[in-house]
RNA sequence: CGGGGUGUGGCGCAGCUUGGUAGCGCGCUUCGUUCGGGACGAAGAGGCCGCAGGUUCAAAUCCUGUCACCCCGACCA
């Protein structure tokens, strides 16, 4: 492949876009890789087409490798499909819909559990075609409430999704380990650097789960990573240890006057102060009221969750916690419809008699003493007993989770990143062979219920997440495999730079290398230099002042050590210098 | 959906307070000079100022409405 820069269809720009934030976003635009077209919607132009092959073309190695068959499902899809997995429905907004001129419902592909289950349900049907693994590499399609960061997060997007089929447990356990390791390797072939952590399975069912993570200050998912045992988890799946039981004699419930202490700063002050308590925030124990809404029904009922006063409740850690239930803000119209519920002075004491289910943090041991609401207003309850004074029916994970916290695995405290989402495996399990009916007919004339898993990679966002981590002040830095082109030739000067270049291009063409060559005319160094490294391809040369004494620069865009070589060997040495 | 912000040549922006013939930088075209770090000079091309209505002799500028986009949050196998 060569490629000359004074034909190709490509312009840089000098400012960064208006309407980028994280550096994916700002330099893929920049360096011309890509341009917008709508929110969330983006083409791609010579070069940025080129790297978009290359990463596709990775991730496609190595699930062939692993035994993957790849297919094509069509973006266009009827509704029946979805319908009968509910998901026409329970998709919602985030499905892009539209009518054939019929006035029949399609709608573009967000996913294609159902098509794939359908194809394999069509084509197999005995024990011995099993185990079959299929996937395909193709453009999604969701509306997203609002699609940002550039690439990272579009409503058009390149993803590669894989399914599972195996007889029983054990084979999906396999599949599952294939995918994994299938997915090391890809990612570290891309480049990325990645975690990888334990998730929810959450609505999808299904048990084990893990998802890549690429940390990324610029990333919308928080994970916790533990760097003395390794354990890491997304911020929604960490499990809290609970402290153990405790026993013996407590001083009895008392109720105290507390007037104007809403907040359990106010609280802690006042107590401490009028009476002398001497606690901290993190002995009250808050408790916030919820609705949890049913998908598809719009009966919603009330839950109290408490958790110690001196943590606020994620809300995303709650939603993990509930699914498929969906929890809303608890209004002030609701509050009036609940008597028993004094806003500000909740305390768990009354929930058993007013019949509202209680999920507590999993601090909340029994024998634990707690400072709360005494349900009257002004008033808070001090030495109010888990277990004694109130019984939870069970425990919840909803308290944020805080660096320095303990490793549920290992007790050493607990660092906090964020990280974007680059790839989930998932054992499935049955759910939709369930749904599907998907049998094979075992040898014993028994049929056996076919369990899956579900792999994603997202393709587009893989490629904007290498922009994002591998940059610098300059420009993008490639990795070579990904790189739109191994040598990017810069000619600068007036005598015969040019030629020579387009010589040295077409010897390393020859080798089979990927060659970029700047052989515009009239265009000055400065520019030539600073559209090289903005490109990031890994490794310049330079034709420039030096081609007087028969040298050439041979520069490397990592590391930004530069070489100077005999013009004669430099076809041999950029060559080699590509192939380390 | 809630909050904040922005719409002016391809890109980045000024002008709007205080209405009066639309401006700057980059990019683009032509000529000349320059040629190792986003060169210089000269001459050009390119804009119904998001859209609609209103006020006015006159609207990019004031008023009303509307649409779009961006950011934060909610949402998001």
């Amino acid at each position: 492949m060569l490629l000359r820069m004074s034909s190709l269809f490509l312009r840089t720009l000098r400012d960064d876009p208006a309407d980028a934030e994280v550096p994916s976003h700002k330099l893929l635009v920049r360096a011309g890789y890509v341009r917008r077209v709508a929110p969330g919607i983006y083409s791609w132009l010579p070069l940025g087409k080129l790297v978009l092959e290359n990463v596709t073309r990775i991730v496609r190695e190595e699930m062939n490798r692993m035994g993957g068959q790849e297919v094509l499902f069509p973006a266009l899809l009827p509704r029946d499909y979805y319908e009968a997995s509910g998901r026409w429905t329970e998709y919602g907004d985030l499905l892009f819909r539209l009518k054939d001129r019929k006035g029949a419902d399609y709608l573009l592909g967000p996913t294609h559990e159902e098509l794939f289950t359908d194809m394999v349900k069509g084509e197999y049907s005995s024990y011995k075609d099993f185990p079959v693994t299929l996937y395909q590499i193709q453009t999604k399609y969701r509306d997203e409430a609002r699609p940002r960061a550039g690439i990272l997060r579009g409503r058009e997007f390149v993803m590669k999704d894989s399914y599972s089929f195996d007889l029983d447990d054990d084979g999906l356990k396999r599949s599952y380990e294939q995918h994994r390791e299938a997915y090391i390797k890809t990612f570290e072939r891309l480049g990325i650097d990645y975690r990888i952590c334990f998730a929810m399975s959450g609505a999808m069912g299904g048990s084990a789960s893990e998802e890549f993570l690429a940390p990324a200050p610029s990333g919308e998912d928080t994970f916790v990573s533990c760097h003395s045992c390794g354990y890491a988890a997304n911020a929604e799946a960490v499990t809290t240890p609970a402290p153990p039981e405790v026993t013996g004699e407590r001083p009895p419930l008392r109720v105290l006057d507390t007037p104007g202490t809403p907040t359990i700063e106010t609280l802690v002050d006042f107590v401490n102060e009028r009476f002398g308590l001497g606690v901290t925030a993190a002995h009250t124990l808050k408790n916030v009221v919820l609705k949890v809404r049913t998908p598809g029904s719009d009966k919603a009922e009330t839950l109290v969750v408490g958790v110690p006063g001196d943590r606020e409740v994620d809300f995303k850690r709650l939603e993990g916690a509930l699914a498929p239930g969906v929890p809303e803000i608890f209004e002030a119209a609701d509050f009036a419809k609940h008597p028993g519920l004094v806003r500000g002075y909740i305390g768990p004491q009354v929930l058993k008699d007013l019949g509202i289910t209680y999920l507590v943090d999993p601090r909340v041991v029994t024998g634990s003493s707690w400072v709360t609401g005494a349900n009257e207003p002004g008033k808070h309850a001090a030495d109010v007993v888990a277990g004694r004074d109130f019984v939870p029916d069970g425990t919840i994970e909803a308290a944020e989770i805080r660096a320095g916290d303990e490793c549920p695995r290992c007790g050493s405290p607990v660092s906090i990143d964020r990280g974007i989402e680059i790839g989930h495996i998932f054992q499935l399990g049955r759910k939709y062979a369930d749904a599907a009916q998907l049998d094979a007919l075992g040898p014993d004339g028994k049929q056996i219920r076919i369990t899956m898993g579900s792999y994603g990679i997202g393709v587009s966002r893989a490629l904007a997440v290498i922009a994002e981590q591998k940059h610098d002040e300059l420009g993008l830095v490639w990795p070579r495999e990904v790189a739109p082109a191994d040598v990017h030739i810069v000619a600068t000067g007036k005598d015969n730079q040019i030629e020579v270049a387009l010589d040295l291009a077409g010897e390393l063409e020859a080798t089979g290398l990927r060659v970029l060559v700047d052989d515009r005319k009239g265009v000055s160094p400065g520019v030539k230099f600073k559209d090289a490294e903005l490109l990031g391809v890994p490794t310049i040369v330079v034709i420039g002042r030096g081609l007087a004494q028969g040298v050439a620069e041979l520069r490397d865009r990592v590391t930004g050590v530069k070489e100077e070589i005999p013009l004669a060997e430099a076809a041999a040495l950029v060559a080699a210098a590509c192939r380390t």
